[in-house]
DNA sequence: CGACTTGTTGATGTACATCAAGGTACGTGG
DNA sequence: CCACGTACCTTGATGTACATCAACAAGTCG
């Protein structure tokens, strides 16, 4: 359970970047491409279960997701854990941490992961020099905040079943943008207890909760896999709807 | 309640900005300057009560506050609302629906309103002629994300005393930056309605919640007055912390 | 003045949390 | 192979924080 060292060797060039080919990202410039090569200093590897952004730290770096999922969240000192949201391929992480000093929030691994690492103090060169890709940035801190928006709406004043619904509708949808379902099924690398403090929920409620849903015919969620039985069903019950698919940057 | 018409005459020149005079405010270098005058097409004031953005719309222009208070909110189909966060002077507002072209919010205001507006076609040019201002827009975006990140933790993992203390701290301290308090003292242009939807209570139950925490000498809130009776007792049971003042920039 | 909005309080109901116990699967070391 | 620990899921009993319903008081506005 810990954070690998920085790899530059077998770091993947950006002009292979494997999430590029996915049709969801639009493409780069050579003089985006360029600059982007630049600024990846390297790549950095994170265990299963790993917390490698943490709260009130001010050694924030920049990355961005090239494989495995993350989840961002919030503690209080008793203990109690909000999940704010879940990091997936392609998602950028510190730019709080980068532009505030000081991260507000930790980031957790679900996943082996694998981070693309860029130079902080760089971004403002970024900015002058590239502003497509400021714009890009800006692009991703807006859409960041749609799903934290969607999230609160969902934890202040839906139902437990809407909101584990509304949940598994969300990062159902999420993975299908990176391809990574296969029909209604996804792995998912989450525990009820995720579930639980994503939604506001207790575990126990949660897990009654889940069965509910599958007793229903909604959703079955057996051994890591996500089953969405009656998605329409789902859909309708929480009013969900997929985000429109314009072309999204990454980086 | 009603939205009222463009006004160009008798609008503030952005080079005699009232908000620029506030401590807490950077000030602009002469081509900032220059490209915020010229990017300025007029100013709006809107009536109290008035929605003058609406979700699912996609005329969203660009605003910025120059007075008033208003909220974001979302609303499902049987009526549920969710206030996602409020909008004081100085901050922004349709960012999301310029980059989007679709507002997934509603804005209301709580107060008459003097809103800045912008063209909102002319943002690329601002992201590829000024950076400084581009830099400032993904601050604010930032910054937005963080309250969202701490509204999020309140109404999934606190006890409702902690979240009407925290949501009063909130907007005091925010209002503080304003200059827009009296010692203890903030004029609160919300009713408790207002206060139950951005949390995820009850009406009747903020009600009882305000009581109490009246009782134990927290606040005290009467005929639009609120008064921080013990603020460090509320700092201490919500640990709340006043944001790092850094220099926030305004556009 | 009545109509309406906002705040307040008590009675009752319910969705959720907490507590407790046990079950299954999977790992580890002997 | 078994014994044991651990992580995760499941279920029932009980408790409580909150919602809902109802009624009324006080202020405001036409």
């Amino acid at each position: 359970m810990r954070i690998g060292d920085l790899t530059t060797k077998n770091s993947v060039p950006c002009a292979q970047c494997p999430l590029r080919k996915l049709a969801r990202f639009r493409s780069f410039t050579p003089e985006q491409l360029a600059f982007v090569a630049s600024f990846k200093v390297g790549e950095l590897t994170v265990e299963r279960g790993a917390t490698f952004v943490n709260e009130g730290s001010n050694s924030a770096h920049l990355y961005t997701v090239l494989d495995g999922w993350a989840f961002r969240y919030k503690t209080l000192p008793d203990g109690r854990r909000q999940i704010l949201n879940y990091v997936l391929p392609g998602d950028f992480i510190g730019l709080q941490g980068s532009l505030m000093n000081e991260s507000q929030h930790s980031v957790e691994a679900l996943t082996p992961m694998t981070l693309c690492l860029f130079e902080r103090e760089r971004i403002w060169e970024l900015y002058s020099k590239v502003p497509s890709l400021a714009f890009d940035i800006t692009w991703l801190a807006a859409r960041e905040e749609q799903m934290l928006d969607d999230h609160l709406l969902a934890v202040g004043r839906r139902t437990a079943q809407e909101r584990v619904a509304f949940l598994f509708l969300h990062l159902f949808s999420r993975a299908e943008e990176l391809g990574a379902t296969r029909g209604n099924q996804l792995r998912l690398p989450l525990t009820q207890q995720h579930v639980a403090d994503t939604l506001g929920l207790s575990l126990v409620h949660t897990n009654k909760t889940i069965r509910k849903l599958a007793a229903r015919g909604m959703i079955r969620w057996q051994s890591g896999t996500l089953s969405l039985t009656n998605r329409n069903g789902a859909r309708e019950m929480t009013n969900f709807e997929s985000p429109p698919d314009a072309v999204r940057p990454f980086i």
